[in-house]
DNA sequence: TTGAAAGCGCTAACAG
DNA sequence: CTGTTAGCGCTTTCAA
């Protein structure tokens, strides 16, 4: 079924046709309504692959993002996906595994299906790679994790020196002073920005940062629980730890409650992007959430602008405000 | 960047480099090699529309879910990439939000985008809407609910009927002989299958289904939430609960608690897909747990194979064997 | 207001 | 082994 088929039956060119599904140029009124009733009878369906072609852009928006299982991507995704449909594009989505091979692959892949845009939260650290990002021409918008490069790209993204600071300051708030850390790989900026907030948090507070408790994983579960387990040996604990992600910190606690110990009687606990779609997370946690729904909706804003000014090369940084919400997994320590 | 400019570069045709790109008829080594190294020279990418348009199709899977946030379709997602990676395939995802026309308006955008086939999990219920998708002339694969029509479709799924008398069966064994069950819009096969399991399991042990302990509902927190909150506004509370997703046992065991009841100590709780990636979900849930990674590969397959197979007409119907994951929420009290 | 025709970038006969 | 050519289904000049 395509242009040619319902122009033959009526007897018109497919010009015609065309105009009248695309609403370009003057057709007679009468004809317009007779080949718009036949389109429906005939349930004909524009074949997108050729607009594409022709029109050098496939109306999509790409996203990769390192794990769709995690909430905060799924949630970012959606966002992402919302603004896709009001504006007539759709969505094609890559999961990246943490893995800067798979991610590139996929980059390569969604230009030569000709996306107008990617929205990336890239797990790579080599300049280089950003530079080839550059040069493919269609905007990249950044959030999660920057591009390590002096070129210019478009990021949407929370003030994670800050939020990570202030997800410290809390802790010491409460009393702590032996504090440990977990965190991802330091080539991703979320991991090394959420670490500089909280050394500095303890630094302006005269706490020092103990090296030994400085955990540098992956975002995963099995990398918190391995390295809790770590300093779980040892004689002395922290009184603290502060996860860079929600999963390292699923991890740590699974360590920690295996050893008999509880949270937050003798471990407090505190991370990011701990949102509990569930509602039955215990002990529901301490955490810095980011604005998901809404970073997907700006990237998305931005990728749909950007096609329609035919990319004009302006560039935005967007910062958003994370919320902080406070539970019981951070509670103060009655006694000592 | 494309072939015209690395066949003008090296002074040959445009034909001679398409062959090497696609290793197809023979040409001479010495300038397939030149071809390739050019080729990399130049960072030529080929244009996946172009070729989808003259070989109508677009190696793409569709898939359509109703919820992205819930981690058994991200997990089924996951599933069909990997198979989609490996066949050089790549995947749109779309979220139908539970929404029937929303599922339509997708299915119409994925066949336009000429894709090798659909993985769905549907929330349609009228055999209307899937004559139309049959007649698209393309694979569709169904998992989860499935199509309520006599056409043919291929199928990836669990006995969901066999399921929910396992799970309640369960229940009983336990000594509860007073059962709620919350389900969902029963136009879909996997609410309305999971409630005849149950019904199928009460009276074979001579325990009768109450009516008003029946709740049929969406697939949601808010509905579980709201259903059990109006019964616990009776006299009489059931000792266990049935629900036919994790999303509406959330919901009920918020509820629940806020009453002040302890599960399973008060009532008794089971469900479907609870699959807990967090592993801190209290109380830990009893549940029937699918495949989803399986589930989402072999839909990936099927499609592959049809495409492959110029979609011969051969109709799969895949059951899985679940898992009953035994766990606190379901504990046989002591005493009485 | 309409139609003819060029061409989007590529693949695949077909001819040489 | 290589080049020429005819489309894939559509949009969009350009003429009529």
């Amino acid at each position: 079924m395509q242009l040619k088929d319902i122009a033959k039956r009526l007897n018109i060119s497919i010009s015609t046709v065309s105009r009248v599904i695309n609403g370009t140029g003057r057709v007679n009124k009468d004809t317009r309504e007779l080949i718009l009733k036949t389109i429906k009878e005939m349930g004909y369906q524009p074949n997108e692959v050729a607009r594409s072609l022709k029109r050098k852009s496939a109306n999509t928006i790409g996203v990769i993002v390192p794990d769709i299982s995690n909430s905060f991507y799924a949630s970012v995704i959606k966002g992402v996906e919302k603004v896709a449909r009001e504006g007539e594009h759709s969505v094609i989505v890559c999961n990246s595994d943490e893995d800067i091979q798979k991610e590139e692959e996929y980059v390569q892949l969604m230009l030569q299906k000709q996306v107008a845009g990617l929205v990336i939260a890239t797990v790579g650290g080599d300049p280089q790679l950003f530079e080839q990002y550059k040069s493919s021409g269609i905007p990249f918008v950044f959030f999660d994790n920057l591009p390590n490069t002096e070129e210019n790209f478009d990021i949407v993204t929370i003030d994670n020196v800050k939020a990570g600071y202030e997800l410290a300051k809390h802790l010491v708030e409460q009393g702590h002073e032996k504090l440990a850390i977990l965190t991802g790989p330091q080539h991703q900026s979320s991991a090394a920005e959420r670490l500089q907030g909280f050394r500095k948090c303890l630094e302006e507070n005269g706490l020092s940062v103990r090296d030994e408790w400085v955990g540098v994983g992956e975002f995963r579960r099995e990398s918190g629980y391995k390295i809790m387990n770590e300093w779980l040996k040892r004689d002395e604990l922290p009184t603290a730890i502060f996860a860079a992600n929600d999963f390292l910190l699923y991890g740590a606690i699974k360590a920690i409650l295996e050893k008999g110990l509880s949270i937050p009687q003798d471990i407090a606990a505190v991370c990011f992007d701990a949102n509990d779609e569930t509602g039955l997370i215990r002990p529901q946690i301490t955490s810095v959430i980011q604005p998901a729904d809404l970073i997907g909706t700006i990237a998305g804003e931005i990728i749909l602008r950007k096609e329609k000014n035919k990319n004009r090369p302006v560039f935005e940084k967007i910062v958003l405000e994370p919320k902080l919400i406070i539970n019981e997994s951070s509670q103060k320590r009655i006694g000592g």
